[in-house]
DNA sequence: GATGAATGAGGATTCATTCAT
DNA sequence: CATGAATGAATCCTCATTCAT
């Protein structure tokens, strides 16, 4: 540790106190999330937060009013995080371009790690529920929107019924990263992709933007 | 138990003691399915299903060995039902045949309610989460055959991925349910049908076998 | 069973079960009545009362909401008991009235003892305090009455305020028991109520009052 | 102080360090003060005291090594007023001497307010109260003094028990304000003066002195 | 001296489970 | 077998007090 000299004499490296005070509260809210994955919302007390943040149960209470405030706190932030991402057909190879989302959407989710929690969570908490209802549905106004202007253009399937589509992209978009972990296999977010096109272009049209697309990228 | 013998004068001889015993016990499992689905597994107290099924807390025990079994012995018969079925394809117009089995599937849910619990049980549970995930391999193998089969016979998309075409389809099968209930409506099994037949076969299988099935029902 | 006979063998004594249940209830009532005056109620928690009581914590719980409810309940049968007496003046000696009054409000309130507890519980207590001081004013309209009806028959001193009488009045009676612990004496109720009786009669009423009722007993 | 120098240049020399000190020290008593009489001794947290008095928590320990010695310097300076006054008699109208001491008396407890804690701690803090005690006996022994010189000039009853006049005057004028309080009048000191003389002297006294202070004034 | 973040013991309350009747 | 009272461990949260800065 060579640059750590200073330490040697004994002094107080300490930060400034505002930023200590804000380490903490990350302590705390890294902790809670730790645990909260790891055990789920309910089986993890205060107490256990605070001691695996490395400081005593009071200080908990300190930075939270309680544990659904540091739930929340992790929420809040990551909640448009949680929605899939609306992808806007029609310029590119729509294969490679949802896969692409789905990777990055994946990565987020995996990051946050919170979406493990959320079952556990959305039946007991009526006002989280609705938070999230309500992000659920903007995103899927937005997906819809994308998709109908797709069909105006011609490019979806005709007879399906867009609403349904919608929906079912974001269920298999948001559940990715389970089925990930649950396969262990990784990066078949193409696959994935494929199978979500399916359901809505019909195989022409997937050729077509394909084609455009090579037609594009051989400039 | 000679004091007892004015119960033959004076009692209906009621059921038989095992049956009495049977029917006990059938109380205590429905009023923790109800309790279950109403309030919640953490939400509900022993107690409290003791009490809604009329009889003393201490029996629950005799019954159950703590309220888990219960929960238990409530998935156990159910935890088939909640997988989606397996469609034998290539016989039938797809799309009815999936729209039909979906609403059975459905219905079946329903009348259980307990897909509603699970996901707080599954990440607290282990085993219960491991006893899903076999339950859910099994029925993922089984839709899978019949996929490959169907493939063998040239009905499916030769190029995805049937493993994550059969994923997706539980997928959405197990939650047709929830989209119900938030977009209000009823009964477009047969859109959600529609949507995954299109990321099962080409369009043109599918105009085949509804046009066979159209001849068959001419006979 | 005969005569019970049989329980010289090994049996449970054991009260009717609906007994036992109010013997522990007793048994908590008890404890926090002897607790909250030996400590005061602050001092005083739940796990003591139900330790001195010989029971759980939680049994604590089974008979009462919380550690107010007990108190309140101390208080519910007792808060007529705390009120001094209305004498009724003019048909005796009116000192030898009092003390005998005073006496036995005393004694009460030695019984209950939660006069001790009141001045800790009614700044704290708006509602116990709404409470207590109704019923103070009734008891006060009470001795009011009989005082104004006493100064109708021009027993009372023609020219104190009959309001301010009462006050003292009660004021006095409600702190003999403490006057008496505090000096260790005991039984002056008689010259307490001398005293009081200054306050309200005149001296030759009260030379009268006493004369009437020597005659009276000398038949 | 050598690296204080700069002291010199640049900040007001405020008060002499002394003196800030006894400036916190004021503050926290008077916010300790105020806050007891606010919300009652126990109700108050240390804490809410620094605040209100604009210092830091830890401050408050600084002045006082916890809340009870702040408690007590509130009341040691004030005990002695808490105490009902020796009125000397024998020289002017007793009835507008009484009234003019209680109406004083009022006005200090009035200023102190802490005759609203008292209650609360007495029953917690036996030495606290060992303390009252022993300021309570003292100015009964005075009172007493001063009723038995009077008993001497043959200005009071004869047949009364001095000692139970002497408690029952300090009750009355201990709970004077609490009855101004319940009842919202103002300023019946003189009822309860007169009530109070009629427990200490005959009415034939009271005439004769409020006769020989009437010549008196007419000088 | 002053600060206020940190501490952790302690009190209220709940509920799964046991057990005497 | 049934009962439901009893148990007490476990949780949430507060607040007097300390202590590093």
């Amino acid at each position: 540790m060579p640059d750590r000299e200073d330490q040697l004499v004994g002094e107080f490296p300490s930060l400034p106190i505002q930023e200590r005070a804000q380490l903490k509260r990350k302590a705390l809210v890294e902790s809670g999330h730790a645990l909260f994955i790891l055990k789920g919302y309910d089986q993890t007390t205060a107490k256990e937060i605070a001691a695996n943040a490395g400081v005593a149960t009071g200080t908990f209470y300190r930075y939270f009013s309680d544990k659904r405030q540091l739930l929340m706190s992790l929420l809040e932030d990551q909640i448009d995080e949680l929605m899939p991402p609306e992808p806007n057909w029609g310029t590119s190879n729509p294969e490679s371009l949802l896969a692409c989302l789905l990777e990055m959407h994946d990565k987020r989710l995996n990051e946050l790690g919170l979406s493990r929690v959320l079952p556990e969570l959305l039946p007991k908490d009526s006002e989280l529920a609705d938070v999230f209802a309500a992000a659920r549905r903007n995103i899927h106004a937005k997906i819809l929107k994308g998709l109908i202007k797709a069909q105006e253009k011609e490019l979806t399937w005709k007879d399906v019924d867009l609403d349904t589509v919608t929906w079912s992209m974001m269920l298999i978009a948001e559940n990715v990263p389970k089925k990930m972990e649950q396969s262990g296999k990784k990066a078949d977010y193409h696959e994935v992709a494929k199978v979500i096109c399916r359901m809505v272009f019909p195989p022409e049209v997937i050729e077509k933007l394909k084609r455009e697309e090579a037609e594009k990228s051989d400039f």
